[in-house]
DNA sequence: CTGGATGCAAACTCTTTGCATGCAT
DNA sequence: ATGCATGCAAAGAGTTTGCATCCAG
């Protein structure tokens, strides 16, 4: 199956699927499309009360789900209280801010067989392999040295 | 600072910071080093059970986080509900099962230096790149080929 | 029509907070 | 004696579940 970005495919992958093709689906499809890429389900239902504004709170979780099955978005792993979720599902990095939380996006080329090969030597099916790098941010780096005095 | 790994070095940082050397934290502190490396505060509270019948879970929190604020322990990010705690704080990586949510660790010499780069590039200040293998553990790989049918 | 999806409310889990008591120093 | 740490209870945040209604097919 091909990347799913346009209305056009969300909808024929929910036919193809037997599952229903509802205005919540596509707008929150399209929000996650045009939106910021790291947000938690507060955040995704926050941006869609303009189009959506009578969408809930389960119905954002249950279409992330669905999402998140169809290869759309993915869990961004995290030691926070709130799910964030990534609405780039192709294979990518993160770095996360220990002191702000935030979450943006590393792209590099790292080389990550090693750490495949080593897994399946113990017996694990590897799906994929990602990087997190914690440490500070440049905001909260900046602010750190002035109120690290 | 060094590694703490002993009641006496666990007491003497403790003093050091102007902190009470409780027999909770150092059970805690015991239990850790010897149970199970990756758990949750639930699961270490039913561990402590037989020795501190009485301890709290909130007790458990505010202990995790002064270990974790030590160095002596590390939060595992994950995607789950709960948080999982990491007995070993030195550096290493991580194997998750999507299915069964167990997490292990793997040992394995990644060159990780190219996401640090990368990282201060974009005017991060990286503490720590972390490597997590996400896929099937041998259990469920076997127990996925079955059903799977 | 039919059944999957939604919205609302409530339940549930995990974690944090407030406060009185207790204990390490 | 001092005040940090504990235990209990309750609150809070995030997420899931149950169920009646609604709407896409």
């Amino acid at each position: 199956m091909d990347a799913i970005t346009l209305d056009a495919e969300l909808t024929a992958v929910l036919h193809d699927r037997g599952q229903r093709v509802t205005p919540q689906r596509l707008i929150l499809h399209r929000l996650l499309r045009a939106g910021p890429q790291h947000l938690t389900a507060e955040e995704l239902l926050a941006h869609s009360r303009p189009q959506l504004p009578n969408v809930s709170l389960p119905t954002v979780y249950a279409t992330l789900d669905l999402f998140e099955e169809l290869g759309v978005i993915r869990r961004v792993a995290g030691t926070g209280p709130a799910q964030v979720y990534d609405s780039r599902a192709e294979r990518h990095h993160h770095l996360r801010c220990v002191r702000c939380g935030a979450v943006s996006d590393l792209d590099a080329d790292i080389d990550v067989r090693a750490a495949a090969r080593a897994a399946e030597g113990r017996g694990f099916a590897p799906e994929r392999v990602e990087v997190t790098v914690t440490g500070l941010c440049r905001a909260c780096a900046a602010a750190g040295a002035a109120s690290a005095v």
